[in-house]
DNA sequence: TAGTGGTCTAGACCACAAT
DNA sequence: TTGTGGTCTAGACCACTAC
């Protein structure tokens, strides 16, 4: 049993425990770990890699709370049978096409600041009327129409323009203006569309969509961003990976 | 800066750490913390719990998770803004609707042992045509109609009964029986009624229904459950929160 | 009985933000 | 400069599992 080869850089600014991690969770989407293998015990793992029980710990338990290992005491730790699948965590839209290898496009329908409707306003927790920028685009993949996102922001973080929306995902502007998206509360559900959104989206009326509505906060634990977007639900569907702690 | 009561237990078999988590995350409930108040620091609150800075670290890291609060360094600790809601994690529909408070009721259209069809046996990593349980139920919330559920298990776990099923939900059969469920991966999407499920269901042929398929695994990272469920849109929807670590 | 993970302690140094 | 959270160490005891 001595499972791959993890180095550690103690040079490098990235933590050690990170480092241990992204290397066990690369060997098990390469395969090198096989799913029903067994990891060394923490001990063993602290006395190869030269670091102490905690950091090691702190490596595994990432990997766990990922849902690619699961621990248990007296028998140890091993990787998850079946086929490893991703989840899609905090990213956006636009970086989860780029990442399945698709082109993201965008063509933006409004852009404009204005009194933030009341359901928004007690959702961002900003007072109702303040102003917001509103926002709404149409995404494409590949050339193919496959959402269709109204979203509303507090003015005083970020100024969006025109341009930047084209190009970019809206987390991407505001990860670029220093905003840290840290956490977000989703709903998702299932409506038919209406008309309008039909024509946008190349189907029929009544046609079955995905709905998500999502409320994301920062580092400050101010929310910054709401939206709601529907999504062709023949093109689209959502992976969340849930594991306990 | 005092903030809320809190006392631990040191007889108590609950960990220190999960007491501690337990009483922030009720006094945020109670709003007792308010959204944007700031907690005291890590050291602080050792002192005064007389624990160790990495036990209260630990607390507070798990509220964190659970994104009811948010850290900066150099800055402190703050609760979220904007109003808390809970997300589902690993409960199953049965128990949802308990806690809503509505009354579940459940219909067993089949249980039967069967020859695994090969895209679930893909997915619970079981040979393809080895036997499994095959399970079709429809759901019921305060005597109306709300999903169809249909699941496979490999029968070498538990044996399920229709009369356990009539009362109970999957999960806590699963669990009545020894197995506990540690994580799953879920895919959450749309798609219209077909003809029969429109009938079962009381919605038009063709509504717009949520669907989720999910792969639970257990302790020993073995997949004991794979589900594929249709729910009413007009009825229900899907709560995620996502926080980053 | 031996080995595992789960919990807990008491320190340490650091990067970062606010002042 | 002060205080914060982020990381890391080197121990300890325990509950649980497998043998």
């Amino acid at each position: 049993m001595s499972g791959p080869e993890i180095a550690v850089d103690r040079s490098s600014p990235v933590p050690l425990y990170f480092q241990v991690a992204e290397q066990f969770a690369a060997a098990i989407q390469r395969g090198d770990l096989a799913p029903g293998d067994r990891l060394d015990s923490e001990l063993r793992l602290a006395d190869q890699l030269g670091l102490s029980r905690p950091t090691v710990r702190h490596a595994i338990q990432h990997l766990v709370d990922k849902g690619l290992i699961v621990r248990r005491r007296g028998v140890g730790t091993h990787v998850v049978r079946g086929e490893v699948r991703r989840s899609v965590e905090l990213t956006s839209l636009h970086d989860d096409l780029l990442r399945a290898g698709q082109r993201p496009s965008t063509s933006v329908l409004e852009l404009a600041t204005v009194p933030c409707p009341p359901e928004v306003a007690a959702a961002l927790g900003v007072p109702a009327d303040s102003e917001v920028q509103h926002l709404r685009r149409l995404r494409f993949a590949d050339g193919e129409p496959l959402a269709v996102m109204e979203n509303w922001l507090p003015i005083d973080r970020v100024r969006l323009t025109i341009d930047a929306l084209q190009g970019n995902g809206l987390y991407g502007i505001l990860r670029a203006g220093g905003i840290r998206i840290r956490g977000a509360q989703q709903r998702i559900g299932a409506r038919a569309a209406t008309g309008a959104e039909a024509q946008m989206l190349g189907e029929r009326r009544g046609a079955p969509m995905l709905t998500m509505t999502r409320t994301a906060y920062d580092d400050q634990g101010h929310y910054v961003e709401h939206g709601a977007h529907i999504y062709r639900a023949t093109r689209y569907s959502l992976e969340v990976t849930v594991a306990e702690r």
